[in-house]
DNA sequence: CTCCTGACCTGAGTGC
DNA sequence: TGCACTCAGGTCAGGA
C-alpha cells in the first residue's frame, strides 16, 4: 500500500494516542514477517511507555522510555489498526500491543499484512543511525534537503531515468510508484528521460509538485487503492485527486489526449506522452 | 560503482 | 464454478 502520505497518515493517527503509552500485552500471532520478529521483541518492549512516533520516509519509528525505537514498514500491504474495543482477530493481523494511555484508556495497536512485505523490529536509539535499513536512506521529500541543489548533486552523469530517481530510497526517502508518477505529470516531464538530461528548471519544478503533492495528499488522508485505510478504518481521499495513475487510455484532464502506460522497472508507469516532454 | 532482474507473499480480477 | 494467469502502493540480494 503505502508511500510516504500513507504512511504519514498513520504516524498521524497514532500520535493522537500513543503520547506516552504504557505497553502492556503485546501478542504475535506470525513472526515470519518480511524479517523475522526477533525472540526478545516482546520481553523487550513490554512495559516499556511509546513516547511518540515519527516517520523517516516510509518507516513509522516511535521512540521509548526505555531508549528504544519501535520500527514499523508497511511493506506493500500492511496497515495499522488503532482500536479500542474487543479484540476479535482479523486474518492477517499478525501482532497486537495493547497500550494503556496516561488517562488509563485501553487501545490495541494491531498490525495487519496481507502479503508479509512489511515488519517490525525493537532496538536501540542510539543504534538508529547505524540500523541496516534505515542508514541508506536520501533525505525526506517535504524537508528542506530536498532541493535543487540535492537534486543536481545526485542526478549528475546518471543515465536512469527519472522516474526510477525518484523511487530510489537512497536519494528520496518517500516516494514510491503512484505519487512518482503523478509528481511527474504535475511536473510536465517524460518518465523515461534520462536523468542527467534535465536542467534546473526542470529540477526545479519537480521538488514544487513533490511537496505539493505529497502536501495535499496527506491533508486528505493518503490515498485508498486497495488497502489503505487510515488507522481508524477510514478511506483516504487523495484518490480522487489523481491525475494519470490507473488512467489508461483515459483522457488527460490538461490536454485531452490518451494516458500511456508503460512499464519502467516492472512498475506500472502513467503519463501524458502530449504534455510531458 | 550502476543498473536490472528475480524473489518474497496473498488476494483480486480476468478470460477461458 | 473452477482453473490458469496477471497484476498490485516495496525493496532486498545477486548478477551483469
Amino acid at each position: 500500500m503505502p508511500e510516504l502520505p500513507e504512511v504519514e497518515t498513520v504516524c498521524l493517527a497514532l500520535s493522537k494516542i500513543i503520547n506516552y503509552s504504557k505497553v502492556r500485552k503485546i501478542k504475535v500471532f506470525r513472526k515470519d514477517l518480511r524479517w523475522e520478529i526477533r525472540k526478545k521483541f516482546i520481553t523487550d518492549l513490554q512495559e516499556d511507555v511509546l513516547i511518540k512516533p515519527y516517520r523517516r520516509g516510509k518507516y513509522i519509528l516511535i521512540s521509548t522510555l526505555k531508549q528504544k525505537i519501535l520500527l514499523i514498514h508497511l511493506g506493500m500491504s500492511g496497515q495499522v489498526k488503532i482500536s479500542s474495543n474487543k479484540y476479535n482477530r482479523a486474518k492477517h493481523d499478525h501482532l497486537i500491543i495493547n497500550i494503556e494511555s496516561k488517562y488509563n484508556k485501553i487501545y490495541s495497536l494491531i498490525y495487519n499484512d496481507p502479503r508479509r512485505f512489511g515488519f517490525i523490529d525493537l532496538f536501540k536509539l542510539k543504534e538508529v543511525e547505524h540500523h541496516f535499513l534505515l542508514k541508506k536512506l536520501g533525505v525526506d521529500p517535504l524537508g528542506n534537503e530536498f532541493n535543487v541543489d540535492y537534486l543536481k548533486k545526485k542526478i549528475s552523469n546518471r543515465s536512469k531515468c527519472i522516474k526510477s530517481i525518484l523511487m530510489d530510497q537512497t536519494i528520496i526517502a518517500g516516494l514510491g510508484n503512484i505519487y512518482a508518477s503523478e509528481i511527474l505529470y504535475k511536473a510536465k516531464i517524460n518518465p523515461l528521460r534520462s536523468a542527467d538530461s534535465l536542467n534546473l528548471k526542470h529540477l526545479k519544478s519537480i521538488i514544487t509538485s513533490t511537496k505539493f503533492t505529497l502536501k495535499q495528499s496527506i491533508s486528505m488522508g493518503g490515498t485508498s487503492i486497495k488497502d489503505h485505510l487510515q488507522p481508524d478504518g477510514k478511506l483516504g481521499y487523495f484518490v480522487q485527486k489523481l491525475q494519470v495513475y490507473g488512467k489508461k487510455n483515459q483522457n488527460c484532464n490538461n490536454c485531452n489526449n490518451l494516458i500511456s502506460m508503460i512499464f519502467i522497472n516492472n512498475r506500472s508507469t502513467y503519463f501524458c506522452s502530449n504534455c510531458q516532454k
